[in-house]
RNA sequence: CCCCCGAUAGCCCAACUGGCAGAGGCGACCGACUUAAAAUCGGUUCAGUCAGGGUUCGAAUCCCUGUCGGGGGACCA
């Protein structure tokens, strides 16, 4: 009985909860951009979920962070755009369609819905009113105008090439969504190459824009995503040179880095399934051409893994063709060789040995001749032995020699030199090359954005209509959705027929669709009009918004989604929509929530299930454990961390409130004299939240919360009580910050200290700087590196006085003693450093 | 092999442009309340900052070398 009257009174988060949700629902506090509203603007946003069951603990860790931001800047007195929606393409929703014959729309829906119902409660703040679902016609129909906007600006093109092959989701994958270690990020399965014509945007012709404008960014985005940006990009500079083939009308241009070392080309080599050397093969002799294609079918039956592994022995076949070295005339021999890449540069290269360490192990195995162009010497200033005797390529920089004109000259002058003389001569030219592919984004799956292309019956292409759009998905019914190397649609005959009304020519539809990248891209756009049918998103909303402030989500974006917005923005700009070129002005990647050191995973066991932390904890305690276990950028291991602590700190804050109330205190009286120590307190953690949350340190502000409420606590048990002024200015301080981590304990005790809903839109106070300013100080002593005294000063004091104080202290006197002082250090208001000597 | 980030009490983490290593929490221990336990409340405990060297009056902080951990790139011409 008793036990139920204390919970009665105490706090009760669920009572909180049921409290308050009905109430924000109706006030709607988070609804952006109402005309009458004159705040200055933030746009906050989180990554938009893809919704593959309930939310989890790691959409917790985010979304608890973006939301920390958004409340944050409402705090400040800004108009917030917090929007939310969902990534709602895309394969496991068709896989699931597979596995279990559901709907893959109606797989997805009903997850959105249940995530939905989650977010409710955890109650983000969100702008419920601005909801978009990337598989909503609505929705798409926007993709397919920016893909005909591309298609107008020669930035989508079709285009037969090798591309990576997923053999156990029967799909083709982009670049990036390929692993390192040659599997598919998606389905496991090791990729294979086949080649197809497939829909590309060109997104190459941004490379230097996308990898120069990272430099804006420095500070702003993690150094880590910024590095992955720029190897993902991975410019090099050097220069094109032409070597004419003899028996070829066409001369062949090859990348290199080092065109000082041009004399020292002795071969070349092609890469085996460029176009180059099948037509090379084939002007050969009968007996190269066997061997030519024996080797061809030999590489490409390598795996991605075996390619990469760098230690492999080099092969290759010699073409029985030669080249003429544009420098001096030389004929050298041309090979085929799989560690040249057909994609890279122009899948030819000449190869130097003496200075390149792939070079020199392909011309020791096959006898090719070595020359040394570059006196490379070593750290003791030794020159370096012989490439063709160590077999160790002399890479690095050095003097030139048996080079002409460029003998003498170091690498850098002598790549100048390089190039100038190409370029005089015709045969060549300064250039760039980049390890970025154009974006591949057709895919031969079902559920995406129908490409909106129509092809004639004589191979012909025409784009969709404007006002046709959306192209719609066919119901997936009497569908075959299982994966079998074709776009379903292609099936289904209805859909993908097409009679031109005016020359009655039947047109097919393209029938694959779209990379969800490609969905991903622009929505921070959408978000502006979601609700606009006539265009993706009004320009001036735009220039309102945009670009995104404060975006937050997972590291594991880094390279594609976040290149992708890039890329688009960059287009978007070009186009006349939008005046800026970078989407997120800063960002923030949360780490990972683990349990035990590993990844969770319902298979291994090892799982926090985001529903019933929420359940038996509430929002507020699985937030502020959240944002208190570290540095958002760090992984949380839920082993290491108390959600019970957590709610234990709620209970102390909203008790602080809950005394107040109960003291029956008004608000507005005066403050005593005697309240300066808490009222300092209070305008110190007013003065440092701001720039602590800007830093993103949500951990220290939460434990300056918890500093709060023990101070806090502590004056009204020395005697102050709960109706003293000063003590409701600290727990209306305590209120409003806390706000932006625990939403519900914060208006209720917002409510207790007799405020109308909501503190959500409270504007924080600015601390006092009268209250800031100390008007004593403590300065350490220090004789000899060891502390001897501290001394308690007016903060005004100077150097001067500081030191005669120092040396006036007994403690200080005893540890000089006898000894000489040699230097004394003053730092006001920190510490007077003595160094002193034996006396002499 | 190259590049980036990190290492502070038993654990998670603080420490401003170099200036007393500790803000906060967890755990443990002691005490209060309780018939008892849990919960709650009060208190106590705890490292010289991964290792080695350097710069400095002074280094967790800056520089160099190494160890360990995490991430990225890598036959990219």
């Amino acid at each position: 009985m008793r036990v139920t009257e204390q919970q009665a009174e105490g706090y009760d988060f669920r009572a909180i909860q049921d409290r308050w949700l009905p109430v924000w629902e109706q006030l709607e506090p988070f609804a952006a951009g109402r005309s009458d509203d004159g705040r200055p603007k933030k746009y906050v946003l989180d990554m938009f979920p893809y919704p593959s069951g309930d939310l989890h603990m790691g959409h917790a860790e985010a979304f608890c962070f973006g939301d920390v931001l958004a409340r944050y800047w409402r705090g400040r007195g800004y108009d917030v755009l917090h929007p939310i929606g969902w990534d709602s393409f895309g394969l496991p929703a068709e896989n699931a369609a597979i596995k279990r014959g559901v709907d893959p729309r109606e797989w997805t829906y009903a997850n959105i819905a249940q995530q939905k119902a989650s977010f409710r409660l955890y109650a983000p703040s969100f702008d419920w009113s601005r909801v978009l679902h990337t598989s909503d016609p609505e929705y798409y129909k926007w993709n397919q105008w920016l893909f005909l906007k591309m298609y107008e600006k020669g930035l989508a093109y079709r285009k037969a090439s090798w591309v990576n092959w997923d053999p156990v989701d029967q799909t083709v994958l982009a670049n990036e969504q390929v692993l390192a270690d040659g599997t598919s990020e998606r389905s496991g399965a090791v990729v294979v190459k086949k080649k197809l014509t497939q829909w590309y945007f060109r997104i190459t012709d941004y490379a230097d824009r996308l990898l120069d404008d990272l430099d804006q960014l420095e500070g702003k985005w993690p150094t880590k995503v910024l590095n992955m940006q720029r190897n993902w990009i991975g410019r090099s500079v050097g220069a094109e040179v032409e070597f004419e083939i003899e028996g070829r009308a066409e001369k062949v241009p090859v990348f290199t880095t080092r065109p000082d070392t041009l004399h020292g080309a002795t071969f070349m080599v092609v890469a085996p399934d460029s176009d180059l050397a099948a037509e090379l093969a084939a002007s050969a002799s009968a007996e190269v051409r066997m061997q030519f294609q024996a080797y061809l079918e030999e590489a490409q039956k390598q795996s991605e893994i075996d390619r990469q592994n760098a230690d492999r022995e080099k092969t290759g076949v010699f073409l029985d063709h030669f080249a003429i070295n544009p420098v001096n005339g030389e004929r050298i021999p041309v090979w085929a060789a799989d560690y040249v890449l057909a994609d890279y540069g122009h899948g030819a290269i000449m190869a130097v040995p003496a200075h390149d360490q792939r070079d020199l192990d392909f011309a020791r195995k096959f006898d090719l001749p070595v020359r040394v162009v570059l006196e490379v010497r070593d750290a003791e200033g030794e020159i370096v032995a012989d490439p063709a005797e160590s077999g160790v390529a002399a890479s690095g920089d050095g003097v030139l020699v048996n080079s002409g004109e460029l003998d003498g000259l170091g690498k850098t002058d002598a790549i100048a030199k390089a190039i100038e003389v190409l370029e005089a001569r015709g045969t060549g030219r300064g250039a760039k090359t980049y390890r970025l592919r154009d974006w591949l984004i057709s895919r031969q799956r079902y559920w995406g954005t129908p490409i909106p292309i129509l092809h004639g019956a004589d191979g012909s292409m025409r784009p969709v209509e404007q006002s046709a759009l959306p192209v719609e998905l066919p119901a997936s019914e009497g569908l075959d959705l299982k994966p079998k190397g074709a776009s379903p649609l292609g099936a289904a005959t209805e859909w993908a027929t097409v009679v031109d009304p005016e020359t009655g020519e039947t047109l097919t539809r393209d029938p694959d669709t779209m990379d969800t990248f490609v969905d991903s891209s622009w929505y921070y756009f959408r978000f502006l009009s979601a609700n606009d049918d006539t265009q993706a998103f009004d320009p001036a909303e735009a220039k309102k918004w945009a670009p995104v402030d404060q975006y937050v989500g997972g590291v594991e974006h880094a390279i594609l989604h976040l290149l992708y917005s890039r890329f688009i923005t960059k287009v978007l700009h070009d186009l006349g929509y939008i005046d800026f070129e970078e989407p997120f002005l800063d960002m923030l990647n949360q780490g990972m929530v683990l349990l035990d050191g590993a990844k969770m995973s319902k298979s291994k066991g090892n799982l926090v299930e985001f529903a019933s932390e929420l359940r038996d904890h509430g929002a507020d305690a699985l937030r502020v454990t959240l944002a208190f276990a570290g540095p958002p950028e760090d992984d949380i291991d839920w082993a290491d961390v108390s959600v019970q602590g957590s709610a234990k700190f709620l209970a102390r804050a909203w008790r602080i409130a809950d005394d107040v109330q109960k003291s029956g205190s008004a608000a507005g009286a005066s403050f005593d004299s005697g309240d300066t120590g808490l009222r300092r307190a209070t305008h110190k953690l007013l003065a440092d939240a701001p720039e602590l949350v800007e830093a993103y340190k949500f951990n220290v502000v939460v434990a300056r919360l918890m500093e709060q409420v023990n101070v806090t606590r502590k004056a009204i048990d020395a005697g102050a009580g709960a109706a003293d002024a000063a003590v409701r200015e600290s727990a209306e301080a305590i209120a409003m910050i806390l706000s932006i981590f625990a939403p519900y304990a914060a208006e209720d005790m917002w409510a207790k200290l007799g405020h109308e809903p909501t503190v959500a839109l409270a504007v924080w106070p600015q601390a006092d700087p009268a209250l800031l300013v100390e008007d004593e100080v403590t300065m350490v002593v220090q004789v000899d590196r060891k502390v001897r005294d501290r001394l308690t000063l007016p903060a005004s004091v100077t150097e001067a006085e500081a030191e005669t104080a120092a040396l006036a202290s007994p403690a200080v006197q005893r540890a000089i003693g006898d000894r000489e002082i040699v230097n004394t250090v003053v730092r006001v208001p920190k510490i007077v450093s003595i160094v002193t000597k034996p006396a002499s």
